[in-house]
DNA sequence: AATATACTGTTAATTTTATAACATTGTTTG
DNA sequence: CAAACAATGTTATAAAATTAACAGTATATT
């Protein structure tokens, strides 16, 4: 089954509203009410589901707990898969205590910085290292992601470190666009572009043009 | 002209490699180097040029501080515009220190913020005010876009009176889904579906399908 | 000066993504 | 029970984005 990743994005977010409506009592959802919590249309919706290969047993909307098992299947590994900070400024600090404890198979397991200040203490429940440490902590705790939140300076040197010491997926928040192995995934995220991009609409829309 | 928002965001990368180039003294690039800087391919980049309506006089590759001016005139506004961070934890320090002083008609002028230890601080030059304050300082400091960097339970509630108080665009961090009226720009990015994406793909990748 | 080279600018084709259309089916209602 | 209704599942169409193809042109080369 090959799901495109705009689904794949989205089942992510589906599975939060399910969540949600589960601890709020809700046990069925209708594909518009769904559609309706994430501003989106209720046909992209059940074509998403569709592409699972779920089908709702009746028509009073979907079974959450049924879905968000199927949603499960698709995006949870088998077993755990650990994933590290590296670099703990603000942002470092934000993504590891917003991200601890939301997904039961996907776990930050560590953090990483240079600062000797910031060594050896516990963020949010997790340990940070030194960053000399990566390639054998990296194999030590079968870490196999790395969330990228160092200064622009060192992000290629440290991407290069982490594709040697056997990462298999980066998420690139600093402002240098990397270049990876192909066997390792990318995903960048810059916040000027976003900033910059919402201002340009901002612009447009009011210009009128 | 009507660029295509993937064209804006991209606008916007150039634009700072290009700058990182100038920093070094480098006058002219060709759109292949553009595009390795930025993994991406060289069609693309001329593509996006052409879109934009500039023409290189050379064929010693495109002068850098006429394209830096190009995409200037597309990206930036004729007068200044206001930016404010709602929502002062890990997050949206991060944000505000990161962004200070990136772009000249682009500023943070202001963050907000319910903790009263927070108010009235001041975080990388700007000044902390009380949510209470939003509408007030809204107009009086003339701010056109809002960062959404509050907790998941106040996210609807701050975005409906950012929305009343004026507001012309929102960058959403929250992991809640947003709806606003269709005047005003929304633009959602939520790291645990990025997070998310990124296993899914190395998962894949993993087991060869 | 003619030819090869290397790059750009533009149109065409492809791929990806989103939307629309519609047939199907359970549920409700008169 | 039959008709109307309301929801889903699926195919078809449209829109957006990327990639490919190729013509055009300045520069370099012999």
């Amino acid at each position: 089954m090959k799901l495109p990743a705009k689904t794949i994005e989205r089942l992510s977010q589906y599975r939060r509203i399910l969540l949600s409506c589960q601890g709020k009592g809700k046990t069925h959802i209708y594909s518009h009410e769904l559609a309706h919590l994430l501003n989106i249309t209720a046909v992209q919706v059940r074509r998403d589901i569709m592409l699972m290969g779920y089908a709702s047993s009746q028509k009073k909307g979907y079974d959450i707990k049924d879905l968000v098992s199927v949603i499960g299947s698709i995006l949870d590994p088998k077993k755990n898969q650990n994933v590290a900070v590296i670099g703990v400024g603000n942002l470092g600090r934000a993504i590891t205590s917003y991200f601890k404890g939301k997904r039961t198979k996907l776990n930050i397991v560590a953090t990483f910085d240079n600062d000797p200040a910031k060594v050896n203490t516990v963020i949010s429940g997790v340990n940070c290292y030194p960053v000399k440490q990566l390639p054998e902590m990296i194999k030590s705790l079968d870490i196999s992601i790395a969330i990228l939140t160092v200064t622009p300076d060192s992000a290629s040197i440290v991407a290069e470190n982490l594709v040697m010491a056997g990462i298999r997926g980066i998420l690139n928040f600093t402002s240098v666009p990397l270049s990876v192995a192909p066997h390792v995934y990318l995903e960048e995220y810059d916040m000027v572009t976003s900033i910059e991009k919402v201002a340009y609409f901002v612009k447009k829309n009011a210009t009128g043009t």
